[in-house]
DNA sequence: AATTACATTTGGAATTATTCTAATTACAGC
DNA sequence: GCTGTAATTAGAATAATTCCAAATGTAATT
């Protein structure tokens, strides 16, 4: 597992912005996200981490996870009340989960779109984060 | 808690359908939710549901909010990991999350837009489900 | 009206994802 | 190399929800 050089250049900015370290668990955790992106739980991540670093604890998981989303590199999706799934694509993108093959599929929102979603408020009404998320069949799912 | 007829009827045929029977116990959430509808939890729906019924046990109320559901009657309204919330409201509509009130606020949304959300999906991906949220502030939050 | 069959409710235990806690370890700056 | 603080760790605690088995209610049948 090899955090790319611009990858590893956010992850160090964002920390330091924030004022944490660039720990390996961090880094770890950060590229196992970037190189898979399967939109894992934590539990999921947990796994896969171990392979590398096996000492490394759910705990610490959980904490790298949400300092991750908390400096934005990382963004958590949720849908319903499953497990929260961590997704390190930061483009403007809904969510979509077929409930057949169960994957997630990133859908990218043109600048348009998300235009017309903050028209629809009510006056006066201000938001920093609009969830998108469908839910059906993928392509593969339905021939 | 009086359940006004045109919604008693729609109760009791949405059960009928499912082949399911309309107790005392579904009638009274149904009736309360309608009431009341500021998108309470499952927790809160129990505290009301006591007031005139104290012997409705949680898991009643659970079993109810479920088979409501079910049904189509109520919505489920999920904000991250936060308890599930109920909304008795049928059309199309959005939730806004007001992070300082608290408050939940039904967004209507129009068969356009439901259009455009439906045709940012790739290929072959059909959809049953879209769910829209955002948070954010208020108009009454940030005067 | 009694009997039966099944749906529903109930209280409490179990589950599950996540957070908390306290102890240990790692590291940055001196 | 020390010192102070941040991060990690294992395991306990929490919170929402679901499960379970027993009791109750109801509809259909006799």
């Amino acid at each position: 597992m090899r955090l790319e050089p611009q990858y590893k250049e956010l992850l160090n900015s964002a920390l330091e912005l924030s004022g944490q370290r660039a720990t390996k668990q961090r880094e770890h955790i950060y590229a196992l996200l970037l190189q898979k992106r399967n939109h894992p739980t934590a539990e999921e991540v947990y796994v896969r981490a171990k392979e590398d670093m096996p000492t490394i604890s759910l705990a610490t998981v959980y904490n790298c996870l949400e300092t991750l989303a908390e400096t934005k590199l990382i963004r958590q999706v949720n849908f319903e009340r499953e497990p929260t799934r961590y997704c390190p694509n930061l483009t403007k993108h809904a969510h979509f989960y077929c409930r057949e093959s169960g994957e997630i599929v990133d859908v990218d929102l043109s600048d348009e779109l998300l235009d017309e979603l903050m028209k629809v408020l009510p006056a006066g009404f201000t938001t920093k984060h609009i969830e998108l998320s469908y839910d059906g069949a993928c392509n593969d799912c339905h021939e």
